[in-house]
DNA sequence: CCTATTAATCGTAATATTGCAATAAAATAA
DNA sequence: TTATTTTATTGCAATATTACGATTAATAGG
């Protein structure tokens, strides 16, 4: 067991469930916002900026571009990383479906 | 180590990160959209709408519940559930400025 | 070539999550 | 009271995640 059982579930549900997992990390939060307030490439030190060692975010860029939602290219010795605007355009209408979902006013709900 | 430093982060980081871990998990997107589609309290049996055992339905549950995203009214010898609008509005607004980040057209960038 | 610089990978320890059997708790019905 | 029904809790095993030191690429500049 520990062992997530995405066979019951449909498409949907672990595609959201995949997004929610990338975001559910305050560090990759925090790589995201900073890519989207750079608002450009960041060929720089993420290290620096986040407060984690090296290796660490190393691992939750990887897991990042795993997911489609950055892009990184190599820049002489170091990494170009920057939003995938397209993925991230779908990835926003996938979680939009699920958190846009509404309740008409219901009265006899408790 | 294997533990989250939240203290690095922001409030609103870590909070989006809360709220994302919560819907990091298939069985948790498929009880809320659930409660979403039956369009008022669920009093039944969610254990068979989902397909998972009983203990690990309440845990999924008791999870969602502490979050605030659903609320659950005791009736008889069962529990009423269904999605807290009030938070779940809160929620969307915390994840809504978070996804709804938006570049520029960038052609310098990659 | 050698030496920095930067990022990725490996290995590993610590903690978290998932899932369920067994059991307990709470309310109803007989 | 004694079942019955429904949900919560406990305990535990299996797997996943997080973090980082050590090491390994890969490139740039002598």
């Amino acid at each position: 067991m520990g062992l997530t059982k995405t066979e019951i579930f449909t498409d949907q549900q672990n595609q959201i469930s995949v997004f929610a997992k990338a975001f559910g990390h305050p560090a990759r939060v925090a790589i995201l916002q900073y890519l989207f307030k750079i608002d450009t490439c960041f060929c720089g030190d993420l290290v620096k900026e986040i407060g984690l060692a090296q290796p660490t975010i190393s691992q939750h860029l990887k897991e990042l571009k795993y997911l489609g939602l950055i892009k990184g290219t190599v820049e002489g010795t170091s990494v170009c990383y920057c939003i995938d605007k397209e993925n991230w355009a779908a990835m926003k209408e996938v979680m939009g479906d699920f958190l846009d979902q509404d309740l008409p006013e219901n009265e006899e709900c408790c």
